[in-house]
DNA sequence: TGCACATAATAAGCATAGCTATTATATCGA
DNA sequence: TCGATATAATAGCTATGCTTATTATGTGCA
């Protein structure tokens, strides 16, 4: 049955953020808030519509989350100087230093979480997870049938 | 590197729980209400702890979603003779018609999410799904050296 | 110029999910 | 029997993530 595939697959998901969730309690970020501290270190100035599309949330769920991380000093809001609509985020120092502190506990649990797998599956795990994602990712959802 | 993997994980698994949301919405049941209704189908009468262990989540956050249930009628908290602390639960009749109106809807989705994925994959897939999963449930976090 | 429409961000409300703490009840040992 | 401990469930708080508005601003067209 292809039901345990979809269950599996929220399963594994799930024990992978409580897991990371365990384990970076110390350094005081969430793994969410981790993906966008990493972006952001990537596309630092990203305007939040555009650090959403990425992270492929709703904007008003990014919002949130650089409210917290805003608070919490890891990130900054800048204006825009040629759009007043927009924000620009900016990493912080702080938040650099939350990025460089969590690696390792990532790496670490990454291994931990793929134990057992070798080089090969990896590999193959990541392309059908690659699939997976395409299929589901926002499209138009055309009628076949009408 | 493996950071890919953990993030390709979660994205695969929102999707796919947004994509089940998307088109369970019209029957008003979220995926993780019909896993707790579907466990309930062969488990009925389990107590609120049981269910728990069994859909590996805290007891508190079952708890929640069985108060929305019971509020939608879906299932009902029958008293433990036993043990007055204890919570019996069961499926109302609406609650199993909503399991069949939903099975439906959960196959295509599976079968969307999957496609171009061959059956060994999809046996390759749930072998390191299940790998991984037990990589991360709960274990007593042995302490290595200290 | 001014109106229609699009876009960036936020607000309100809900569901899932975790943590710590608390309450009620069981159970075990002295 | 009483006290300590364990267990089932809940309460309060927080974070993610969605939906549907709403607000503020840009843009394009007549």
């Amino acid at each position: 049955m292809s039901d345990d595939l979809g269950f599996l697959l929220g399963d594994a998901a799930r024990l992978l953020r409580r897991s990371f969730d365990e384990r970076a309690r110390a350094v005081g970020v969430t793994r969410p808030q981790w993906r966008v501290l990493a972006l952001l270190k990537r596309f630092d100035g990203s305007a939040q519509v555009t650090m959403a599309d990425m992270l492929d949330v709703e904007p008003i769920t990014l919002g949130r989350m650089v409210d917290r991380l805003q608070d919490a000093g890891l990130v900054e809001r800048r204006a825009d100087p040629n759009d007043r609509r927009t924000w620009r985020l900016h990493l912080t120092a702080e938040g650099e230093q939350k990025i460089e502190a969590l690696r390792p506990t990532a790496l670490a649990l990454f291994d931990d979480a793929l134990a057992g797998l070798d080089a090969t599956q990896r590999t193959e795990l990541e392309a059908m997870l690659n699939v997976i994602r395409a299929n589901l990712t926002r499209k138009p959802l055309e009628v076949s049938n009408g």
